[in-house]
DNA sequence: AGCAGAAACAATAACGATTATCATTACTAT
DNA sequence: ATAGTAATGATAATCGTTATTGTTTCTGCT
């Protein structure tokens, strides 16, 4: 990867906060400091440090990022489409706690399974 | 709710399959039976049949559908974006298993909680 | 330092999934 | 049967994202 300033700013941006920003949000902030910057860039450079293993795309309608790689939950608002961190040290035991959770604060959870599926391996669309 | 074909058709066809379709796909499929439906109308139909809980939306970048109801989980392929269930009759004690799994056969699970955040339940946004 | 080639850039057009609009049609309760 | 309302078909609009294109900026080499 070549150095840019674009890039180490959109980084430094995103480390910067807990808010798991999209692009759009990411593009605003780093325009105050670069004004002449393409929301192109952003997208570019987002997916390239995602595809580098320095930030995590969260997934959902809008892409949003997180520059925190350790190992945490999600907790997203089914209004706004926020998402802010849930930690759990321990997720097989915690887990056993959400069903209360759950009614009394109308949160839901679900669980996604990603992977490549045998279709899409054998026809080396993949990796 | 009032009664519709259309809609009477989307469901059906909804039911008969476990392909989790998007609604481009069930599109093509309500077409063959009624072909002049609009892909409007099945947007809109899968909206409200979510709303009445007669069948529930997977979420990602392109929406996907299913009329089964039961408790269980998805998992997605990461190139194509098909779905296919995953049956656990208790998740509490098959999550422990997953480590293993996910190390053999690079699947990976995220979990995400989904509810109305303070500020969206503050501004009356929701429900 | 000067330069060639590659990578990154800004600007913007194109794309695809979804939603909104609007005139017309089909239900349903009276 | 009919009036009122919900649903429809056709299509335009929206919005997040990606592709394109010509230009600029890095980087390694002389």
């Amino acid at each position: 990867m070549k150095k840019s300033k674009q890039r180490d700013l959109i980084l430094a941006e995103l480390k910067s906060t807990k808010a798991h920003p999209c692009a759009d949000e990411l593009f605003t902030k780093v325009r105050k400091s670069l004004p002449k910057v393409s929301l192109a860039t952003v997208y570019r450079n987002l997916e390239q440090l995602k595809q580098h293993g320095l930030i995590v795309e969260l997934p959902g309608k809008v892409k949003r990022y997180d520059a925190d790689l350790n190992e945490h939950y999600h907790l997203k608002c089914d209004v706004c489409g926020g998402v802010s961190d849930f930690e759990m040290l321990d997720l097989k035991n915690e887990i056993n706690g959400l069903d209360n959770f759950s009614k009394h604060n109308n949160i839901q959870y679900r669980i996604e399974f990603v992977g490549t599926c045998k279709i899409c391996k054998d026809n080396n669309k993949c990796q």
